[in-house]
DNA sequence: TTAAACTGTAATAAAACTAGTTACATTATA
DNA sequence: TATAATGTAACTAGTTTTATTACAGTTTAA
């Protein structure tokens, strides 16, 4: 982050909230999404790695859900697409010999680190299915 | 955003309200921050856009915070630098012939603007003069 | 036992975004 | 009038993100 990929998960999510136990294939996922198959694939892993989802290999192979989808929150999808802090990162090295410089950095990432904790806070009041049943 | 914009908003603003009112030229602030004046006077375009500073031109000109830094909160100049949502933009257009792809986005939206607020609200409970007098 | 339909993954390319640089006109001061 | 600032524009470089291609491996079913 910040980037689509907080989309591509929840949308694959959503989809096999949808498909009710039945395996998805990647090319369906990238038809709705309307992206390359090969970018579902690796957005997958992410969410296999993160325990949200379980593939099968080979012919009439897919995706499922690994989880009831009112067991897991937009806050745990948020956590396992989200690389950088939403603020920004500190890559930026400020003058040590200004009494400013030399602290902002440490003032900066306690301030990240509170926001990001109430904007998790805020996604976490809804689950996957929340989500998903808003789709009629 | 996402990116380096917040943090050197916030440090030029915390340079001036450290500086009492003197006028404070670009090529300190960029000093402190370690970065191209010609970079800090982009920034300054912004926040004088916004109304947090005012600049005098000429010799012996600089910048100086347009109100005092209690009026000034983390959730204003927050906004001032972001351009885009916190969670990603939707320039992806999904499948409108699949139930799911054709309502993302608007669900999504509403997610987003949600999660921002919920961002802003935390980030308005610091002003910049409380985020200050975190400097010794 | 083999063709077909999948996943898994790597390598690469293209596009978009962000940051940095240079240059110089303009303005104000001493 | 020299100097020290801001105000901007144009351009370049760097980084990140997204997309594409390719193909090996796996499973199924005829």
């Amino acid at each position: 982050m910040n980037n689509g990929r907080f989309a591509t998960a929840l949308h694959i999510l959503v989809l096999l909230e949808k498909a009710n136990g039945e395996l998805v294939s990647s090319g369906y996922l990238a038809g709705s999404i309307n992206i390359n198959p090969a970018m579902v694939r690796k957005e997958l892993i992410s969410l296999r790695k993160h325990g949200f989802v379980e593939s099968k290999e080979g012919k009439n192979g897919g995706t499922i859900l690994a989880h009831p989808a009112k067991n897991i929150t937009l806050g745990q999808i948020y956590k396992s697409v989200k690389q950088v802090s939403i603020l920004g990162q500190q890559k930026n090295i400020p003058n040590p010999q200004c009494p400013i410089g030399k602290n902002i950095n440490s003032h900066l990432n306690n301030l990240y680190n509170e926001t990001e904790h109430a904007l998790i806070e805020q996604l976490n009041k809804q689950s996957l299915a929340d989500f998903s049943h808003k789709f009629v």
